[in-house]
DNA sequence: CTCCATGCTTACAAAAAGGTGAGTACCTGA
DNA sequence: TCAGGTACTCACCTTTTTGTAAGCATGGAG
């Protein structure tokens, strides 16, 4: 979060939404509820710095829930909320723009 | 564009649609051809420098048409490509969403 | 004791993104 | 000759984001 007016409602969103994880994350608890390690494997390439930072932030904008079963060794699962699941169902159309288009975003020129 | 791979069509998106800009472009230019100048104007906050690099590189990606008027003072408008359309199109919801929750939005914490 | 698994936490560094302010080239009209 | 309008271009700097590698706490198993 960096500022509190937006010019529209896509500025909004992506604001929420932005970086290179939040989206993948959010994509991957879409079936389920994934502890940390399974999130950690599910979003490949992710470190758990990251991770845990995503996942922290997204939990005070109440996107993610996060419970802590007190058990050794430690377990905690993190859910969608419903205000995740809203956001993740408007993001289906642009995961499905970028499966249809994949291949041609794949071959283009890099920044 | 950072990498050749996706792990999934979210993934490519945000990719092509990343930072903070291009998705404000976007939809800036939905209804019109714009000149730098008007689009300059359009999107909020945008600095020159900022604007055509994202204008460049959307241009290489095949999202936005630039064409020159050759003419003094110089016009140049950009305007969005039928792939540039298909993004946009799949951005709508996404848009909605942030304008249906844009007061929960700019209460959020800030990071 | 020591090791293991899990879920973090911290310090540090690199890379990417974004911002600022000035300058360029062109022709036109005053 | 000189300012004006348009669309850039450049050099330099700050901020933000991301990555790397290590360390910590817990209690049960061996």
């Amino acid at each position: 979060m960096k500022k509190r007016t937006y010019s529209c409602g896509l500025d909004a969103a992506v604001d929420v939404v932005g970086g290179k994880w939040k989206a993948l994350i959010l994509w991957a608890l879409h079936h389920e509820p994934l502890r940390f390690g399974e999130l950690r494997r599910a979003v490949s390439g992710v470190s758990e710095k990251m991770l845990i930072q995503q996942l922290r932030e997204m939990e005070s904008y109440g996107l993610v829930h996060r419970e802590v079963y007190h058990q050794v060794p430690p377990k905690v699962e993190y859910s969608l909320t419903e205000f995740g699941h809203s956001l993740n169902t408007a993001l289906v159309p642009l995961g499905e723009w970028g499966e249809k288009h994949m291949e041609t975003i794949e071959a283009l020129p890099r920044g």
